[in-house]
DNA sequence: CGCTACATGTAAACGGTTACATGATTCT
DNA sequence: AGAATCATGTAACCGTTTACATGTAGCG
């Protein structure tokens, strides 16, 4: 059997490369980062502060982004990180790099494939909240893609905008949701025939 | 800023319970277990075989499965798991808690994102390959689900098949397939528009 | 003769999460 | 008075990946 790729050495570390990329941007510190990531509107990576910190001080030690201590009144000094030129060049190196493929991996999944043994009543009720955190996150994003377009249409948007990387990770992520919660109204639908059969005859094999 | 939900304690080691959901399908071999993850008709977690037989002399240990070791002639001998008592329960009690939602985590994303600073050729040959392997894994779904349909319609097939599970795995791996493709072609046409543009005029802010 | 399939493992490294520490300010 | 926000970190732990080890059988 193979397994892909054996990376002989140089590793992707892409948590760096989507901290930089993030930086594009405009500079931020530890916080803005944090705050950012995790409004989901950063929707191609995740961070924790613990993670968050260690990477941008190893980073600044690797040349890739550089920093500045601003002295604040009434608040804690901060650290406000900017991409430095070795940033840049190592973006545009890993850039060229196949990036891995993704796959599904959800515990969700897990429950559904245990079908026959699980309790149905339980599940479609995972299955239901998922659908609702799927709808809340559709519309995170696209109260934020809406002001992006303003009005224009994709083609023209394409062509003037300098945002067009962040709208395509948008779309992803509202593609992404909308199609979860496809599959939610599916999934809801046949474990529900098969439970409405459950409870008024015997199971059958085949 | 909140940072999801503070599992106290009994973590969720997912993967106990995806090898579990595999082995009800009948008794396996860790050798079979890691070709039946790898053929990516379990669609749902991913394992290697390193963690695979390290994760079922833990299971093993835990009374979460039992084995058996079979005698071969002309082969080596292996060790034949199946799901225990305990195993089973311990499924029914994993599928009561509420599961952690997903989220899209993606390297093409970050140097998407980045579009404004990589080389947009480079981009668009990942964006391409990405794509055909994603038709690759769509047809490889859908050869695995045909034969479980039998051509029923899905009300029907929900009500009489025991592989109702596995059914809506694959479904979900069909729609993140389909989802990815309508992606890649989006991507791909802004992606080739914005670079068009770049050849004959000079970048534009907005 | 070399490649693939069968079959099971160990050890080290890595990336990410959890828990904990600290402390001022502003909002309800 | 208590909660939330701002702001930065350390240490321990855990799940996963990579690299390595070992040996037979069958195919072209």
């Amino acid at each position: 059997m193979e397994y892909s790729g054996t990376r002989i050495s140089e590793v992707a570390v892409a948590l760096r490369h989507a901290l930089l990329a993030n930086l594009l941007d405009g500079a931020a510190t530890g916080y803005d980062l944090a705050r950012r990531f995790a409004a989901g509107s950063t929707n191609y990576w995740h961070v924790r502060p613990a993670q968050l910190y260690a990477e941008l001080s190893r980073m600044e030690a690797a040349g890739l982004v550089g920093s500045e201590t601003v002295a604040q009144e009434r608040r804690p000094n901060k650290r406000l990180y900017r991409v430095a030129v070795g940033g840049l060049e190592e973006l545009r190196r890993y850039a060229c790099e196949t990036s891995e493929r993704t796959s599904v991996k959800d515990e969700l999944l897990v429950k559904v494939k245990a079908l026959g043994v699980v309790d149905h009543d339980a599940l479609l009720r995972d299955i239901s909240a998922r659908r609702s955190a799927s709808v809340a996150q559709l519309e995170l994003y696209e109260s934020i893609v809406a002001p992006l377009l303003r009005g224009r249409d994709e083609a023209r948007f394409a062509r003037e905008s300098r945002h067009l990387g962040t709208y395509l990770t948008l779309r992803r992520g509202i593609g992404f949701e909308q199609e979860n919660i496809r599959w939610c109204d599916e999934a809801t639908k046949l474990v529900a025939a098969r439970q409405a059969r459950g409870e008024t005859s015997s199971q059958k094999s085949a």
